[in-house]
DNA sequence: TCTTAAATAGGATTTATTCCTATTTAAGTT
DNA sequence: AACTTAAATAGGAATAAATCCTATTTAAGA
């Protein structure tokens, strides 16, 4: 994946092959967890180490290059950062999915409401998806 | 606490001092995560066990009488379950506060938007509190 | 190819959580 | 007020999760 090496480039991050494992594992799965992650490199780097897995996740959530996902009842996840959006968690099989839907009105009521200054949001929904309906 | 005493009676569970003041506390923190609690707890009831507190918590969390919060880049806080609300953050102080806003428009654009069927919505917004910001 | 600062491996350590079971206790009953 | 019993606790052991340490390896620029 060059993209990621340009992105751990502009971070002044070297490239190394378990840096890009991981990225390319997070990317693939969309939001994982740190022991699925590692169940996942480990066939093709057996030499991964989990010390170097966890040094890598804070890191580059330092570097805003991952991001945490906190899910209710869940292990914690991450994803590769992008736009924001709100996450649904299905209840049923578990399934995380994206959805971008504007949230301008919202936070202008939280702002209005609570004399905050918004900075970020972070929006889980639980429910059934159109699969699991079916 | 009567208040916490039928809650507990409602659901079966012994009105132990313990569940009692692991109520207490996070009731009158309103936010508050594992190790706060047994910190504010043990100088009142030495004999407090850290197994006592974390079997409580799971088993509060299961008949609903209490919630996780899950807030980004926090350790996991607790809460008294109450109505639905929006957590916010504040970045500078860490101070949680509750705030009540309509949420149903957002909840309706998400459903149209996936095909999901919401049951249960997480807000969380982080930024700088009044107090602050003066 | 050489150099060097950054990164990794993997075992040790620390921290977090759950498990186990003898003892205690809440609360209903007599 | 004492009796009974199922539920709950204490606290140490066991397990799991995360971080630390440092000798060795490696990415990447010269």
């Amino acid at each position: 994946m060059e993209r990621f090496k340009d992105v751990l480039k502009a971070s002044n991050l070297k490239s190394t092959h378990q840096r890009l494992a991981i990225l390319d594992c997070i990317d693939s799965f969309g939001h994982i967890d740190i022991d699925a992650i590692y169940e996942h490199i480990v066939p093709k780097y057996p030499s991964m180490s989990k010390a170097t897995l966890y040094r890598n996740i804070n890191d580059l959530i330092s570097f805003h290059i991952l991001e945490e996902v906190k899910l209710p009842n869940q292990k914690q996840q991450y994803e590769i950062k992008k736009v924001p959006h709100i996450h649904l968690l299905c209840t049923h099989c578990s399934k995380v999915e994206d959805v971008f839907v504007e949230t301008k009105p919202l936070l202008e009521a939280v702002t209005l409401n609570s004399g905050f200054t918004i900075s970020n949001s972070f929006i889980v929904m639980n429910g059934t998806c159109k699969e699991c309906k079916a």
